[in-house]
DNA sequence: GCTTTTTTGTCACCTGGGTGACACATAGGC
DNA sequence: GCCTATGTGTCACCCAGGTGACAAAAAAGC
C-alpha cells in the first residue's frame, strides 16, 4: 500500500506552485482539491475528451502525448512535481490535446477549473475563460500544429499548414475555400520548414490530386481532403 | 499617402476581435489604443527585446519568425486581422519570443497589456499575469522549443529537449545537473521524433564530447555545453 | 544466484528531402 | 508594350536519419 502524501500550504511552497498566491488563497484552493493516486502507464485523460479538470502533478512524473497519424504515440512533454496540467480546462468548452498518462507512479491534486480561477484571482470564470481563448488559443492552435508535424512527411506537413491558413484567411467559394493572400511556394517552404523546390513538387500533386488548385496567385484549397492527406480525423470541429 | 482606417466597436466586431467584451469595454480600450502603419517587410518587434505592447492587427497581414541557429528564418505563423499578437507581454518580464514584421502593408493597433487586462477582465495586472505564467507559461516553452525543432538536427533536438529536461527535472551535483529520472533512449527518440538507434548514436557522442555522462540509468548533462550544441545563445536567462 | 526481459550498441542498407543549377513563366515598374 | 525581378518547374546528386537485425549488457524477477 501507498502512503497518501500531506497535501499543505508548506507542501505546496516546497513544489514551488502558485507561488503568487498567498497562504489563504492556497488553503482555500486545497480543500476543493482532491487527491488522487495514480498507477504508472494509467491514462489520466485522453485526447478529444471534454476537459472538465486541472491537476497539479504532486509527486512522480507525468506524461503528454499525442497519436500521430500513422498511429505512434510523440511523446510532447513530460510533467515535473509542482507543475499545472490539463490546462485546456481552462477555455471554454475545449477538447484535450493531448493523452496524459502516468510515467512513474504519481500522486495528483484534481480541480475544477471554476473553482481554480475564482479561487486565486476572484474573477468570473466566464470571463477568464474568453480571455485566455482571445489570447493564448491562438498559440495553442500553433502548438497542436507543431507537434504533429513532428512525425509527418513534408506532404502532410504542408497540409496542416494551409488547414491553418484556411481557417484564417479562407473565405467560401464555389471552387472550395479561398485563400485570400498570396503565397510563394518559398513563404510555404519557410513555414513548414522545408526547401522551396520540394514543396514546388508536392503542390504540384496535391494540385493533380485535387486537393487544391490555384487561380493566378491565389490558392483555393479543399479542407476536407486536406485534412485527409494529413492524416487528421474527418473534420473534428 | 494612405487612408487611416475607422477603428470603432463595428469595425472591432467585425473583425471578429474581443468577442466576448461588452460595447463600452470595447470603446475603452480603442481610447488607449494607438494605431499605427506598418509598411510591408517592416519589423515591428525582435525576438529577445523586452515586450510592452500588446497589438491588434486591424488589417494585413503580419508574420512571426524566429532565427534558426544556422541563420535561417522560420516562419512561425502568419497573423490574420482580427487576431491579437505580442501576448508575451501579457507575462511578467518576458521577453519576446519571435520577431513579428509586416508580411503586407499592415494597420496595428497597440496597447498596452495592464490597460488590456484591467479594462477587459478587471482584476489587478500582476494577478493575472502571474496566472498566466503559473498556467501558460509551461505551453510557451513547448511551443519555443518546437518552434526551434523545426530547422534543428537530430543532435540539436536532443540538446534542446534534455536542456528542457534539465530545467525540470535537474538537480546540481559535482559533476553538473543530474536528472532525477530513469529515462530511456526510447523514451528520447520519442520526445524528440527520431528513432531509438539513433538516439543511441547521437547520446553516445555527446558522452565522447562530455556535453553529459551517465551514472548507471542517470544522466548528468552540462547545461551550457548543451546550450553550445543546441546552437543557443550562452545563457540567456 | 540464475533466468527472463529490457535496454544499449553497432552494423548494412534504403529513402525522403536538401542542394545547386538552369529554363521557363509571370508580374510589376515605367 | 518592354524590361527586369521574382516565382515556378524539373533535373541529377548527396546525406541525415529511418529500418531491420542481432549481439552484448543491465535490470528485474524469483
Amino acid at each position: 500500500m501507498v502512503r497518501t502524501p500531506i497535501l499543505n500550504v508548506a507542501t505546496v511552497r516546497r513544489l514551488k506552485a502558485f507561488s503568487w498566491a498567498t497562504d489563504r488563497q492556497v488553503e482555500r484552493l486545497l480543500s476543493h482539491m482532491r487527491l488522487q493516486y495514480v498507477e504508472k502507464r494509467t491514462v489520466l485523460f485522453n485526447e478529444g475528451v471534454p476537459s472538465d479538470s486541472l491537476y497539479l502533478l504532486v509527486s512522480g512524473v507525468a506524461k503528454l502525448s499525442l497519436r500521430s497519424p500513422d498511429d505512434e504515440r510523440v511523446l510532447v512533454s513530460l510533467v515535473a512535481p509542482g507543475e499545472l496540467f490539463g490546462i485546456t480546462s481552462l477555455m471554454p468548452g475545449m477538447h484535450r490535446a493531448f493523452r496524459s498518462e502516468a510515467f512513474s507512479d504519481c500522486w495528483v491534486g484534481a480541480v475544477r477549473p471554476e473553482v481554480f480561477v475564482t479561487t486565486l484571482l476572484d474573477c468570473p470564470f466566464a470571463e477568464f475563460s474568453a480571455m485566455m481563448e482571445g489570447t493564448v488559443g491562438r498559440w495553442f492552435a500553433l502548438l497542436y500544429r507543431y507537434t504533429r508535424f513532428q512525425s509527418s512527411s513534408l506532404r502532410q506537413k504542408l497540409a496542416l499548414a494551409l488547414l491553418e491558413l484556411a481557417r484564417k484567411f479562407g473565405v467560401r467559394d464555389a471552387r472550395g475555400t479561398l485563400l485570400i493572400l498570396r503565397l510563394t511556394h518559398e513563404d510555404l517552404a519557410d513555414l513548414v520548414g522545408a526547401s522551396r523546390q520540394k514543396v514546388t513538387e508536392h503542390m504540384k500533386e496535391l494540385e493533380r490530386q485535387q486537393v487544391l488548385l490555384r487561380d493566378r496567385r491565389k490558392l483555393i484549397v479543399h479542407p476536407d481532403r486536406l485534412r485527409e492527406t494529413a492524416g487528421l480525423p474527418p473534420d473534428e470541429k
